[in-house]
DNA sequence: AGCTATTGATAAAG
DNA sequence: TCTTTATCAATAGCT
């Protein structure tokens, strides 16, 4: 029979695809093994991961494990808090060098960007962003003298604040004023934009 | 020549793996896979996507895509903040400890999570809120203004304590660098793992 | 870190 | 989106 029943699979470059419905198909397909890769990653090595991915089309698709609940309900416990806080202080700085927490600030970062950047792809998030309707939701580089002083002020509060958690603290009461962008609006998007 | 044919690839039950050496190799073996799959469905598909893996030693991996140029330009100070505090911000970054980055880095992480995970459990997260007593406890909804100042002003300093850190620490030590990575990609490894 | 035999993932088509 | 088929790509077991 001089039957072709399927080309197969062919070998494609990696390069966007520009056809729309193809490459629907793809992020399809390949977003999934994606996470089946990262599932059997967790059950063989016994770690944690997080996924996040944002589509073009604005649609959010994660991937954790354990479940992020664990990680708020391990955080909020059941100890009082003062000893729950303290306790992750400690375990935190039992595992952690000083690369990790580099590493977990990059990936910090790294989540708070993409979730800026998706609440710009949303139409009702541009109109949140574009009302702004506090001075703290601005970038910290476009706030005034005035606005500075107030955030002078909280920072001796946050000083009292920190102290009482790691009872060694020795960060002055200074002010960065080059921000990549507004810490507000990504903790607003974020809430506003449940993943999923 | 009987030779070596090695028996090549074998199936394996997604479980557990018990023998620790066999577990690391594993374990970075997938770990480049997974993050290479990543990589191709970002090119692919020109989606953002964000990875953090937390390896059980307590280690940090993250891949992260892309929109990370601006803070790998912040980090490398390509645009220092021309103003008078800039050496006050630096001294304080100076005196900053590891049990300062430790404890800013949790909050912010606790913090992150909780807005995240408020969309999905908002009853849960209500009802455990009023067994909290501090502010940093609480879902972001419910921070008023100058808990959120607060908030905005540690991860500012956190910023910018990590950078002094990673400052301290880039110069030596060897990366691994995969030849998926951006080169923003690769700017943030130099910097946040230097020794490997 | 390399090698190779297999398994696993997936591009193309229906 | 789901199934099938034919290939391509990832990786388990060794060295």
């Amino acid at each position: 029979m001089a039957k072709k029943p399927s080309i197969g699979r062919q070998k494609i470059k990696i390069a966007k695809i520009e056809i729309k419905n193809h490459l629907q198909v793809t992020f399809s397909k390949r977003r999934s093994g994606l996470f089946k890769k990262a599932s059997e990653l967790c059950t063989l090595c016994g770690v944690e991961i997080s996924i996040i991915v944002f589509s073009p089309a604005g649609k959010v698709f994660s991937f954790g494990h354990p479940n992020v609940d664990s990680i708020v309900d391990q955080f909020l416990g059941r100890n009082p808090p003062p000893n729950s806080t303290t306790h992750h202080l400690i375990d935190a700085h039992r595992k952690a060098s000083v690369q990790d927490l580099n590493s977990q600030l990059t990936q910090v970062l790294n989540e708070l960007e993409a979730g800026r950047k998706r609440g710009e792809t949303l139409d009702h998030m541009r109109k949140l962003a574009s009302q702004r309707k506090y001075w703290w939701e601005k970038p910290i580089d476009e706030l005034g003298l005035n606005e500075l002083e107030q955030l002078r002020d909280s920072i001796e509060v946050l000083k009292k604040n920190v102290t009482n958690q790691t009872d060694k603290l020795s960060v002055e009461g200074n002010v960065n004023l080059s921000p990549f962008f507004s810490v507000s609006e990504w903790l607003i998007r974020l809430r506003s934009n449940p993943i999923r």
